[in-house]
DNA sequence: GAATATGGTTTCCCAATGGGAACTAATGGG
DNA sequence: CCCATTAGTTCCCATTGGGAAACCATATTC
């Protein structure tokens, strides 16, 4: 990554061309973190702090940077409080609440679909 | 990565823990081309060529590589017709027929919520 | 007025991931 | 005999993502 970050960010967040809806619902749900984020903030604002331990302690850069693309695409708000110690809450739009339908699908389909025990992971070459 | 990809497909579908039902969601749909892969084959099998020409040429390794995975976790099969020149179809097993719901879910989402002009992105530093 | 405590962000560095191009295998056709 | 076709695999390199630790601003404390 350059010295910019933001310059990255917008890159990720920008649509290349015309796309199907699935596509465009990706660039959002890119990757575990920007799902799990979301998943998290359904049940109410967050501070920076409490979204960390709840996902189970990703680098804060990696959080940081996820919440700056979504905030980007407009699916939450960042809110600084001017206090001390400074207090930053996150909180879901009405368009990031609108992706609940999805979260709740995936939670379902999880349910209900334990994985699979990994195969022996015979090697590839050469199979029937 | 190593000499054999069976290893790193079988550690990147093996789950940790315990997790909810998003996050084992996650581990299935993980990454752009896993959910497009699954968004083609929904609408009927497909040969590894006509999913790559669908899906914008990835490279075949890494399309290998995610219909492998998915492979792994029973989501599709792969069948070899040996034939000259070879032909391999892959379709979706039940459980892969099953994501519909999540796919149909983010097509919709995708379709009315069209992306937001990319922030000016100013520096991140010392915002108000 | 310097030290401290605090929460969020950034920098540095390294490992893992993903893509491109070239190569392989098997066989039918010119 | 050489080429075309299909489905990969291998090698190498650019990009991405993670962890650790330093950094920053500021009210309170000494």
């Amino acid at each position: 990554m350059g010295t910019n970050g933001s310059d990255d960010i917008a890159r990720l967040t920008a649509a290349p061309t015309s796309e199907c809806g699935v596509e465009r619902t990706l660039r959002v749900l890119d990757g575990k973190w920007s799902t799990l984020v979301i998943r998290e903030l359904l049940s109410g604002p967050r501070r920076f702090g409490e979204l960390r331990s709840a996902l189970g302690d990703p680098s804060p850069k990696t959080l940081t940077e996820r919440l700056r693309m979504l905030e980007n695409q407009q699916i939450l708000t960042r809110t600084v409080h001017a206090e001390v110690p400074p207090r930053v809450v996150y909180e879901l739009t009405e368009q990031g609440r609108s992706l609940s339908g999805i979260l709740h699908a995936m939670l379902v389909w999880g349910q209900e679909h334990p994985l699979v025990e990994e195969s022996p992971a015979a090697p590839v070459r050469s199979r029937p």
